[in-house]
RNA sequence: GCACGGAUGUCAGAGCGGCUAUGAGCGGGAUUGCAAAUCCUGAGACCUGAGUUCAAAUCUCAGUCCGUGCUCCA
């Protein structure tokens, strides 16, 4: 079964194919660092790490690189906001995405260019781009001429260059810039006042957005590359404007074999923005809710739909992660031995219970890689995972004599090591899952007084009073105390 | 207006020609003094109209409605 993923360019799903076989070069469009990242970003490169994982899984050799935008229009204006240099409000909001992207258990990529590292390839590119006649300089900069290549307008997003034309009205007028069209777009911005600049053979300036990504790419991977990807706002004009400026510069079409946008956040059913309120930072978020429930609530969703936040599908994550997370304790819980004694065949028409579960997790699991060999589906293979969390509990609980315990505790560790861990990325390290979790100092502040009604409580229960135990479990309620009762007696936590 | 997506049970959301999605919620059961948790089990669905087919949520055409983009944006 091939992999295959939609390529936007295409409109269509397609075979994965590299230029290199075994070999993946992969760019990824990184943020903007004029600020704390939001909850779009933890979506964006989550849905890329799980792309990653699946195809470093899959047994491809993967190049990721991602970018910092670190230099442009907001950045400055938000320097200049806040008073500061804009080198270090850059090189803060750099280290908080790392450690935003860490909690997530998002892969790092392995390369983080900045564009500022990369002003002499983008003058280069440039520089050529006029040479060639698809680009020419005005007073404030210099731009990109569409009409230079009109075969190439659209592809991402469809839309036809006339229809822009006549549909843009007097918008050219209002731009404030000299371009001849009002479809070009800015290779160099000529410097303006109090701006940080770089000399150019246009002058003092700094260069525009879209072409450090071809500046970068290109310094990577050569010419051409297997895939793009970034958000789904980012088709145009950004990724357009990538190809005309790097298929006209390295004559190369296509530059990008495949592209791939992820889809877009939004929260009680209204778009994020700042102006509605609803924006939500990661650290915001995670003050809130474990990292993991948010990360599994975001790959519980397939990467290209847009995914409405909203507090039943948190609860709703919540509740199926610590499903997952527990049936990894209690499996690793049930590993009695070092190493494991061998188990029976798997077979699905077995009357065995053993036998018959192997075999059950064996077809999750296919169905799991299947998935994700379907455009990363991440959804449907969630939905295998928690398959194979039921199956591991019922097999787990179903009285196995002690020796087919462990070895089926060992076959159902490694099952979810590899499609929940290694795959998804939910699962904590071992040492971490088998960690007691850390006690709550409000909890030790009460623990004595909700121990004496814990006395008292089964004195009632030993002498069926249950009225009364019933009534000391409302008080204890009340104190935000949750009794369960088990086998082992009772225990109880705050709500 | 143009472009790109989408319309599936009470809800969230997969599937995309014949095969139980999954989860929450709801019904029944096991367990429990009762709960909680867990497990078993049941009900309930494919926007409208036409077409293709032995067979259509699944393909084709038309329509309706919704979202997003067309300006910085993951």
């Amino acid at each position: 079964m091939p992999l295959r993923l939609y390529d936007t360019l295409r409109k269509d799903k397609v075979d994965f194919t590299t230029m290199e076989p075994g070999k993946v070069s992969m760019y990824v469009c990184g943020v903007t660092v004029y600020d704390r990242c939001h909850l779009g970003h933890a979506r964006c490169y989550l849905a890329f790490d799980l792309i990653h994982r699946w195809l470093e899984f899959s047994g491809f050799d993967v190049h990721y690189v991602q970018n910092f935008t670190d230099i442009d229009d907001k950045i400055i204006h938000r320097a200049n906001e806040i008073g500061g240099d804009w080198r270090k409000l850059v090189d803060e909001n750099i280290a908080a995405y790392y450690e935003d992207m860490d909690a997530l258990n998002i892969l790092r990529a392995d390369d983080y260019p900045r564009c500022t590292d990369y002003v002499d390839d983008m003058i280069r590119i440039t520089q050529d781009l006029i040479d060639k006649g698809n680009a020419y300089q005005v007073d404030d900069g210099v731009y990109f001429h569409v009409e230079s290549a009109p075969e190439k307008y659209g592809l991402l997003t469809g839309q036809k260059i006339e229809a822009v034309r006549s549909g843009a009205g007097g918008r050219v007028e209002g731009t404030g810039t000299s371009k001849r069209d009002h479809k070009d777009f800015a290779l160099w911005k000529a410097a303006k006042p109090g701006e940080p600049t770089w000399d150019s053979p246009w002058g003092p300036g700094r260069p525009g957005w879209h072409i450090e990504c071809t500046a970068m790419s290109m310094d990577y991977f050569g010419e051409q590359f297997d895939i793009h990807g970034g958000g789904h706002d980012l088709r145009f004009p950004h990724h357009e404007a990538e190809i005309f400026q790097g298929e006209c510069h390295t004559g190369c079409s296509p530059v990008v074999h495949h592209w791939l946008h992820n889809g877009f956040v939004n929260i009680d059913g209204e778009k994020m923005s700042k102006s509605l309120g609803n924006f939500w930072t990661i650290r915001d978020i995670l003050q809130q809710i474990d990292a993991m429930v948010l990360r599994f609530a975001l790959i519980n969703a397939h990467y290209r739909s847009p995914i409405d936040m909203n507090e039943t599908l948190l609860k709703d994550a919540e509740r199926n992660y610590n499903r997952v997370l527990e049936c990894y304790i209690d499996s690793l819980k049930a590993m009695t031995s070092k190493s494991p004694v061998s188990l029976p065949n798997p077979d699905i028409t077995s009357f065995q219970p053993l036998t018959k579960s192997l075999a059950m997790l064996e077809k999750m699991g296919e169905g799991f890689a299947k998935a994700m060999d379907d455009d990363f589906n991440s959804r449907e293979a969630v939905a295998k995972v928690l398959g194979g969390v039921r199956e591991i509990s019922k097999t787990l609980s179903s009285g196995l004599d002690a020796k087919d315990k462990d070895a089926f505790a060992h076959y159902s560790v490694e099952w979810l090591e590899e499609t929940a861990g290694r795959v998804l990325g939910i699962l904590p390290t071992r040492e971490f899952a088998l960690l007691e979790p850390e006690e709550d100092p409000r909890k030790e502040q009460i623990a004595s007084k909700v121990e004496d009604l814990l006395l008292e409580r089964k004195q009632a229960r030993d002498s069926k009073d249950w009225a009364k135990a019933d009534q000391i479990r409302d008080q204890l309620t009340e104190m935000g105390v949750v009794v369960v009762d088990t086998a082992d007696g009772p225990t109880w936590d705050l709500t």
